[in-house]
RNA sequence: UGCCCGAUCGUCUAAGGGUAGGACGACAGAUUUUGGUUCUGUUUGUGGAGGUUCGAAUCCUUCUCGGGCAACCA
């Protein structure tokens, strides 16, 4: 029986997802002489989300696991759109992920290399200089049931079109004017092979070659060479570049260059959220958030603000796995790997976080006397010691641990009824005070002192525990409690504006009162609001007010239970 | 309606001709000075129809459904 128990967990270790199953079949073959090299190919035109996490962790992991490299490498051929922003941004965030490159390298270093090989194309008659508008390539395109048509210019001679092409690189001509094209096959059922556009000119100041080129090389022309220039040997990529890889092969193959290979898998998409640099940049630029590093955003740098770790992503890209079918990942199991991490890790700290925390006054308890009490940090982690907590005669609790008339299986504070202080005594709820509007204000209530926690003598057990901050030792913050930034699970395939669809709710700041050991908490600082959820100190926090944010919530299954009724 | 890809518990993901397993979720119970954690248990799945085979999630045929492809984007 233990055998046989074992036996499966062996297995279920060794369980490989497809790309692994080829790496080590690559190996095992002597393919490439057994060498292992990814890379990393992001455009600095965004900033990263948890999708390109999951990248990451494949590259670097795959490299990690079988004893190869991993390079870094900007695919930057369209200066237009990019810029050293986004470079820097990328670079810190696969640096937090945790990952370091074996290179640093750009397309833009490939330009000379690419223009060479485009020339190599022309003598080999593989490659025409095309005259045409861009609406008029797309016409002779075709569409995918019909053949496209030869373009008035495909038929130039290999001079002309050598010519043309080096003064399309000597800035001869303006934006638009020409084209390099691949002479493949305009009847193809692969659309990318109806004289694929392998160059067009652009004006442009590019972020690193400067003023040095008006021509650039499109994304099927640059990737899969510079890969073969790297000497990668799994190229991998998402699912929508599928039908690139015969084009990515043929460029390899005509260029008698090393044959790295491209393999893809399916994006991750997540629930709640979108993933689209396009929609991501809306909601930034619409002021729907904060920026690319709002809280709510899927972006690594918003999740890092959130107060996500390094491993808990890594962890979530473990657990999702890679494979070839489209998937829509709950949510939840981000949050999983968070909680399961920060568990471990934070300090239980109390924490009242309400706008209208209601005031508990002990009316046995001598005025103007202060206890301290020792409160251990984290149950989960003994040598986590203990912190002092001050407990007074008037108390906060959050409005939501007391109910006037309570359902049957309320373990809170209600008239009459019994609860622990967490760390402290426990009190009995004698009368409640209302203000005019008949709204509770304030709670009169009395200690039990042989109930003091660690040295209870009382004999009495309470089911509920509820937490607290002495009135004159509190300190105030403000606490943002941030929510799914989408009120439906999937945005991207719903047929509303995903505009009508944000959360009106994904942040709520409250006022909150917390534990005076807090008080001089710096930005990053994680900790766990008892009964409340895992919170981070933002780095918009000074010494006058603290500012925190939620990560995300507890577990509570009494919300759940609540529900029901 | 051309080409390509895909379809396994609610959600992911294994099994690749030989017991459909794991994780998250859900449900129930135990423990608990967090209605947290932890522990125990339960639940739910091979898209349909044919075929090959002693035996099919796996191979074949076909249907259905989903996704991708016609940017001087990547």
């Amino acid at each position: 029986m233990a055998e046989v128990s074992k036996e499966s967990n062996e297995k279920a270790e060794r369980s490989l997802n497809f790309i692994e199953q080829i790496v080590e079949e690559d190996i095992a073959s002597g393919k490439n002489g057994g060498r292992v090299h990814t890379r990393f190919p992001p455009e600095p035109n965004g900033y990263l989300h948890i999708g390109h996490a999951k990248s990451i962790c494949l590259n670097f992991g795959l490299a990690d696991k079988y004893g190869g490299q991993t390079n870094l490498r900007f695919d930057d051929t369209n200066p237009v759109t990019e810029d050293t922003e986004y470079v820097e941004s990328i670079k810190a965030d696969v640096r937090w992920l945790g990952f370091d490159w074996e290179n640093e390298f750009y397309a833009s270093d490939y330009f000379d290399q690419l223009y060479a090989f485009a020339e190599s194309l022309i003598q080999k008659g593989l490659a025409y200089v095309d005259d045409s508008t861009a609406e008029e390539i797309a016409a002779q395109k075709g569409t995918p049931t019909e053949p496209g048509t030869p373009s008035p210019y495909r038929s130039r001679s290999i001079d002309e079109n050598l010519d043309l092409f080096r003064r399309m690189r000597a800035g001869e001509f303006p934006d638009g004017a020409k084209v390099l094209r691949a002479k493949i096959d305009l009847a193809s059922p692969n659309m990318h092979f109806r004289d694929p556009i392998m160059y067009r000119i652009k004006h442009a100041h590019h972020h690193r070659t400067g003023d040095k080129w008006c021509i650039y090389p499109m994304y099927d022309f640059a990737h899969g060479q510079s890969d073969s220039i790297e000497n990668i040997t799994h190229s991998l990529c998402t699912l929508e570049f599928e039908v690139h890889r015969p084009l990515y092969q043929w460029y390899i193959e005509k260029l008698g260059i090393f044959p790295s290979h491209q393999y893809e898998f399916a994006r991750l998409n997540l629930t709640y959220t979108v993933m689209s640099k396009r929609k991501l940049l809306k909601l930034v630029n619409e002021g729907h958030v904060s920026g690319w590093d709002d809280p709510r955003m899927p972006t690594i740098s918003g999740l890092r603000r959130r107060g996500y770790t390094p491993s808990s992503v890594r962890e979530f890209a473990d657990r999702i796995g890679v494979a070839r079918r489209e998937n829509l990942i709950d949510v939840g199991l981000l949050e999983f790997c968070i909680r399961e991490e920060l568990n471990k890790s934070t300090s239980r700290v109390m924490a009242v976080v309400d706008d209208q925390p209601i005031k508990v006054v002990i009316t046995n308890y001598p005025e103007g006397q202060t206890e301290i009490m020792k409160v251990e940090n984290n149950p989960e982690d003994p040598s986590s010691g203990e912190r002092d907590v001050p407990f007074g005669r008037e108390i906060w609790i959050e409005r939501d641990d007391f109910m006037e008339n309570p359902p049957k299986k309320y373990f809170r504070l209600a008239p009459g009824q019994m609860v622990r202080l967490k760390g402290a005594y426990i009190i009995k709820c004698e009368e409640v005070v209302k203000n005019d509007a008949g709204e509770v204000v304030e709670l009169r209530c009395t200690y039990i002192p042989e109930s003091r926690s660690g040295s209870d003598t009382s004999g009495i057990n309470v089911k509920g525990t509820i937490h607290w901050v002495s009135v004159a030792h509190a300190v105030e913050a403000d606490v943002r409690l941030y929510d799914r930034l989408f009120i439906v699970e999937n945005p991207a395939a719903d047929e509303r504006d995903f505009q009508e669809l944000l959360n009106p709710n994904s942040l709520v700041t409250v006022k909150g009162l917390v534990e005076p050991s807090l008080k001089d908490a710096v930005a990053g600082e994680r900790v766990q609001f008892m009964r409340k959820g895992y919170f981070c100190v933002d780095a918009d926090s000074t010494a006058d007010k603290l500012v925190f944010n939620r990560t995300v919530t507890l577990k509570d299954s009494w919300a759940k239970e609540a529900k029901k009724n």
